[in-house]
DNA sequence: AGCTCTTCCTGAAAGC
DNA sequence: TGCTTTCAGGAAGAGC
């Protein structure tokens, strides 16, 4: 699943071979996943591919100079989501071709950028300056870039659940899944804690505890599950530091209590019952009878 | 308004 | 053994 760690490792990955590459080619599988399937095709063939950045889980790829607007100052950027199961390559166009490629694009070094993504969880967008200056007024900020004060003072009045909050893009970008029930941990809260009833030092403990294990995540490349690759196609390393995460009935490794797996916000959510102590008044989604 | 639940999709794993 | 069912999750949109 990628989140913020593995997203930064496949913009760096791709920042090593794409910058100065020129687009010769769009070829399309599937296309529900891509904003406007059209444009693509008309418009990449010929632009040239500048800078490559990452805002929260997504991936910015900077266009100039398409078939249409060579003679127009205009950026184009290009848009990658990875979703789920999203992954993007490059590699020679003999390579063996993954199951559910659905975007190849023949570059003029003789290599094709290829994107694979079995559940299409992923979006593909070509935005303009206008439409990236729209989302960056409405989108949150993204988590290795919000200072303390910030997130205390966003997150302390919000009541939703901190595990729910923290998925919410909207709030803090690039935080998903694992990195919500580490960081969590690290910072001993329970992951259905309303955000408004914790108090500022331990929203700053959290906000500590998400830098340091976004962090340590991009050092060892990421998290390996089931189908992140980065840009060369290699696995990451983090999946071994996880404290909670898919380690349901193992010892925590502060107290050596059993982890405990709950849902909250729809999610699985691994914690320390003994770390990380559950609200007075616990929320229940749904009343079980038998 | 603000929060939670459902939905999309496929492959892996569990269940029978 | 082999088929069927369940589950995983990012984020939009529906529902409350």
């Amino acid at each position: 699943m990628p989140e913020l760690p593995e997203v930064e490792t496949v913009v760096r990955g791709l920042q090593a071979v794409l910058p100065g590459r020129r687009i010769l080619s769009v070829r399309l599988g599937k296309t529900d996943f891509i904003d406007d399937p059209k444009l693509l095709s008309e418009r990449l063939p010929g632009s040239s591919i500048g800078w490559i950045s990452r805002f929260g889980k997504f991936i910015f790829v900077e266009l100039s100079g398409g078939a249409r607007d060579t003679n127009s100052e205009a950026q184009l950027h290009l848009l990658i989501h990875l979703g789920m199961t999203g992954r993007v390559t490059a590699c020679a166009p003999s390579e063996p071709v993954r199951p559910h490629t659905h975007v190849f694009f023949a570059l003029d070094d003789g290599n094709e950028l290829r994107y694979t993504d079995p559940r299409r969880f992923g979006k593909i967008r070509l935005a303009d300056d206008a439409w990236m200056d729209a989302l960056r007024a409405r989108w949150g900020e993204d988590a290795l870039a919000i200072g303390a004060a910030e997130f205390v003072q966003r997150a302390g009045r919000r009541g939703a659940r901190i595990k729910a909050l923290l998925l919410d893009q909207h709030t803090v970008r690039g935080i998903g899944n694992i990195y919500a029930d580490e960081s969590l941990w690290r910072a001993k809260i329970h992951p259905a804690r309303r955000a408004d009833r914790l108090n500022a030092k331990q929203l700053r403990t959290l906000h500590r505890a998400i830098r340091t294990t976004l962090l340590a995540a991009i050092d060892l490349r990421g998290s390996s599950f089931s189908d992140y690759v980065d840009a060369e196609g290699n696995p990451g390393m983090f999946q071994r530091m996880h404290r909670v995460y898919q380690r349901e009935g193992k010892a925590c490794r502060r107290c050596g209590s059993a982890i405990r797996r709950v849902q909250v916000a729809g999610r699985s959510s691994f914690f320390c019952p003994r770390c990380q102590l559950a609200p007075r008044t616990p929320k229940r989604s749904r009343a079980r009878k038998k």
